[in-house]
RNA sequence: GCCUGAGUGGUGGAAUUGGUAGACACGUCGGAUUCAAAAUCCGAUUUCGAAAGAAGUGACGGUUCAAGUCCGUCCUCAGGUACCA
């Protein structure tokens, strides 16, 4: 064995033992129980950043646990390879997507390689290909079939100078990110997917995923956002036109003193035929940002139509007004007002001198709503009939009422709204639907897919190729000229099934269900926890959608859920001379002044460029925040940047990225490989004889068997890798301090690196494949299993009992393991801190945790 | 704005079910080794205090024999907010 610790020459040794091997190939075994573990497949932008490689790590760690645990385990990985990066990165190198894209994938993919991770390479899959989108388009026209697909028109956002589509990303305060004029929108139809026919199951079925984390299913269970409301009708005064509302508060009805309706409602566009100034204000709200964020912080604005609305119950007349808050595309496209109880229409009657009428008020107390609404739930008054009812009476009073006249229903409502997946860009998977010559929209007929994105395209940064090119489209369906539909899909809809196809990536079929169901549900899926409510609603409908087609027979497609959590590094940009926002990599920032906490206040690149900081946020291409692991993998080896990875934080807290240091995590390897060669150069060692052991090698062993007990709880159950690799760097420092005189010492030493090794090989597998051989064990260290806890070993005769005194430390007492409440409240009444601070006092109450604390109370 | 988290030494973090706050590291300081340096090894390291002791887990308040942990009201930061992935 040689002494220095060298890890390119083993990293290179051990990764070609893998491929030789195939080590982690792996098919359908009945015999042995199976293990999926899935981690989110990565963008290929580039390079691969610390978020990749903890994502990566975790999976690997787990996957590689699994394996000790004698389990067949399938751990896939693939490349999520269609997206918008590829074209701004296009338009910027003068290149096309796909080559920008599959040269990234190689080199992305040589990196995984040298980070060691044992994935089944046979499986991989890129969605970008067409063996891979052909299902996708495939399922969509069974979705059309199935009517979960269908058109209508939706906005976008829209750059009238470039005349292109922009996304949510793109738009800075309103403006186009490359030419800083002012983004419009612009409603043009749109291809959708129910997800809202699934809305209950996706909800009720939460409550099955016991294995993931209480944040995330919270998180999509106020996205679904289940509400109970009921739904009413107002008639236009002198008009046979009417509108519905829904309302989840039907007992503040009687308060209603407007109505709002949106910008793009019939009866706004209607009212502004002879009314310039509404017109004026209809046509700003309809170029408004809808984003939910933009629309919570805008002011709220609002013009009257000169029309009435008949309240449904009182009869009474209230104006209705058009208010830029109400989006015709979300619910009705109306809403009813009430001042009182609710603060944003409070504030808004105030500011356009609305009436403002009480009709609930707290029990006992009188109602005070001269500086803000009243929104609690209380008692109805000033409601005629429904007076003193409380909120479930008078929800049941007033449904029963519009229900006996026809005016309104209850009814159940869900903020999820369905899935628009139409995207005007070119770098994504065609939406497989044609427009025949006579008008008739259908689905590409099966034999005429897939629809293949051409790949050797110019990209002139305005319009995607396929609808530049005016041939793309023309087709031909049943002898009858057709058009192909040239917006892409969604990039979500790939990540949503791929965890499936990794099952029979190569089938001739969307997916084998043989195959499928022998690996689904997945057991194990990791990803950064900003994927909560969007892929990970989309990824749980998807699972949903291929059982109801026959093609899965589990209703949920993951079992268990780590959600990472991000790595976050600085940020830094100056606007160019065009106004735009460029971002410069943290490695080219010179900080020139910080405040007294810290925080930096003057920063500028290596041009000479002020920059703009803007603290610490999510790792990402757009904000070029990115920290390259590379680097440290060429210094340090990937078993250090591994271990250094899973020490510095548990896997789901936020991860700051300082430029600290991965040194340590190297110090270890090395004294853990020194240790060992130390061991192995004093020659072989004898059987361990566990009756002979003195006391302290006893300890010793008692020390070790309760670390390997502690490791195999933090990474299966606790998943705290962190603390796992902290309770054996402790094991390892006493080790090192170990006696090695006699021949048992030795044994005992053998017994415990052999450990060790397996303890450590999820994180530092390279290192510890070759230990597990120096240390004279035969074969491959994949093929062994996860050492066993000696439960004898664990037994300790004595106890240490920590003695307070009105529950502030004052002694530690060491008392027999079997010592009663009487013997361990004497030996703590006798130590001299407990004597002093009980003095003069008397003694009220005495607590007794067994094994563990004493707390004297006294006064 | 809304939804969801997080906040503990100079730094990353530990404390698993309400029971010793600061494990394990990083950094720093001191020492050994060395002609010297690197590497390595040993020791110290929450704050105040000479010590005894006291204070201390974002802020304020509460429950409890006992609170980092539970409850209430805030503050700050992060993620998501439906076209970044």
């Amino acid at each position: 064995m040689q002494e220095q610790y060298t890890p390119s020459e083993i990293e290179a040794k051990v990764q070609q033992h893998w491929k030789d091997e195939k080590t982690f190939e792996v098919t359908e075994d009945a015999n042995k129980e199976k293990f999926y573990c899935l981690s989110m497949f990565p963008y290929p932008s580039g390079r691969l950043h610390m978020g990749h490689v903890r994502n990566y790590t975790i999976g690997d760690v787990v996957a590689r646990y699994q394996r000790l645990q004698g389990k067949n385990v399938l751990q896939p990985i693939g490349w999520d390879s269609f997206g918008l990066p590829a074209e701004n990165a296009a338009i910027k190198n003068n290149t096309a997507p796909a080559p920008w894209t599959y040269e990234n994938i190689d080199y992305m993919k040589n990196q995984l390689k040298m980070l060691g991770f044992g994935y089944d390479w046979s499986r991989e899959i890129a969605t970008c290909t067409p063996e891979y989108y052909r299902w996708e388009q495939w399922f969509f026209t069974k979705l059309y079939e199935k009517g979960l697909v269908y058109k209508k028109t939706a906005n976008v956002n829209w750059c009238p100078n470039d005349e292109t589509v922009l996304a949510n990303e793109q738009v800075i305060d309103g403006c186009c990110w490359r030419c800083d004029t002012t983004v419009e929108q612009k409603e043009i139809p749109q291809w959708f997917i129910k997800i809202t026919e699934y809305a209950d199951e996706l909800l009720k079925d939460i409550d099955q995923l016991d294995e993931w984390p209480e944040q995330v299913k919270t998180m999509q269970r106020n996205w679904i956002g289940r509400s109970e409301g009921i739904e009413m009708t107002f008639q236009v005064a002198g008009s046979d036109k009417s509108f519905d509302i829904y309302t989840t508060r039907p007992d503040t009805v009687m308060g209603v003193t407007y109505v709002a309706i949106a910008a793009a409602h019939p009866l706004a566009k209607q009212a502004a035929i002879n009314n310039p100034a509404l017109a004026e204000f209809i046509e700003e709200c309809n170029n408004a940002d809808t984003t939910e964020a933009a629309m919570a912080a805008m002011e709220k604005k609002g013009v009257a139509t000169g029309l009435n609305a008949i309240h449904p119950l009182t009869g009474k007349e209230v104006p209705i007004w058009v208010g830029n808050f109400v989006l015709m595309n979300y619910g009705t496209g109306a809403v009813m007002s009430v001042p009182a109880h609710d603060q944003r229409d409070y504030e808004f009657a105030k500011k356009y001198g609305l009436t403002i009428e009480g009709v609930v008020k707290p029990v006992d107390i009188e109602l005070d709503i001269s500086e803000e609404a009243y929104t609690e739930k209380g008692v109805l008054f000033n409601s005629g009939e429904f007076d003193g009812l409380d909120f479930q009476a008078a929800f049941d009073a007033i449904d029963a009422k519009l229900s006996a006249e026809g005016k309104g229903k209850r009814q159940v409502n869900f903020r999820l709204r369905d899935w628009g997946v139409s995207r005007q860009r070119y770098w994504g998977a065609p939406i497989p639907m044609v427009t025949l010559a006579d008008g008739t929209v259908m689905p590409t007929p099966e034999e005429q897919l897939p629809v293949i994105l051409p790949e050797d395209v110019v990209m002139d940064g305005i319009q995607s190729p396929i609808k530049a090119d005016k041939e793309w489209a023309k087709t031909t369906i049943n002898g009858q000229e057709a058009f192909r539909e040239t917006d892409t899909f969604d990039t979500f809809m790939e990540s949503s099934w791929y965890y499936a196809r990794y099952c029979s990536p190569h089938a001739d079929e969307m997916l084998d269900p043989a195959k499928a169901n022998y690996w689904l549900p997945v057991d194990q899926y990791i990803g950064g926890i900003e994927h909560a409510c969007m892929h990970l609603l989309y990824f749980r409908f998807f699972h949903k959608l291929l059982r109801d087609t026959g093609l899965v027979n589990s209703d949920e497609p993951a079992k268990r859920l780590l959600t990472q959590g991000m790595v976050l590094a600085d940020a830094y940009y100056y606007n160019n001379e065009k106004g735009a926002r460029v971002w410069v990599a943290p490695s080219d920032v010179t900080v020139l002044e910080t405040d007294d906490k810290g925080r930096t206040v003057k920063a500028v690149d290596s041009e000479g460029n002020e920059l703009v900081y803007t603290g610490m946020s999510k790792m990402s291409k757009s904000k070029n925040n990115g920290i390259d692991p590379q680097e440290m993998v060429d210094k340090y080896g990937a078993d250090t940047v591994r271990l250094f990875m899973m020490f510095a934080a548990p896997p789901e807290l936020t991860l700051e990225w300082q430029e600290s240091s991965v040194e340590g995590a190297h110090r270890f390897i090395k004294r853990l490989w020194k240790t060992a060669h130390d061991h192995v150069a004093a020659g072989p060692t004898v059987a361990l004889d566990v009756k002979s052991l003195n006391a302290g090698q006893k300890e010793l062993r008692r020390e070790l068997h309760k670390t390997i007990a502690k490791v195999g709880d933090d990474i299966e159950r606790r998943q705290m890798f962190n603390t796992a690799i902290a309770s054996v760097m402790e094991l390892m420092n006493r080790l090192q301090k170990a006696p090695t005189d006699s021949e048992q010492d030795r044994a005992l030493m053998q017994e415990a690196l052999s450990a060790v090794t397996r303890l450590l090989y999820p994180i530092i597998p390279h290192t510890s494949f070759s230990l597990w051989n120096e240390l004279g064990n035969t074969g491959a260290i994949e093929d062994v299993l996860w050492p066993e806890v000696d439960e004898s070993a664990l037994v300790e005769d004595s106890k240490l009992i920590i003695v307070q005194v009105n529950g502030k430390l004052r002694a530690k007492v060491t008392v027999a393991a079997d010592a009663s409440k009487e013997a361990v409240e004497a030996a703590g009444m006798a130590e001299e801190g407990v004597v002093k601070h009980t003095e003069g006092k008397t003694v009220r109450k005495v607590i007794y945790v067994p094994g563990k604390l004493l707390n004297i109370v006294a006064n």
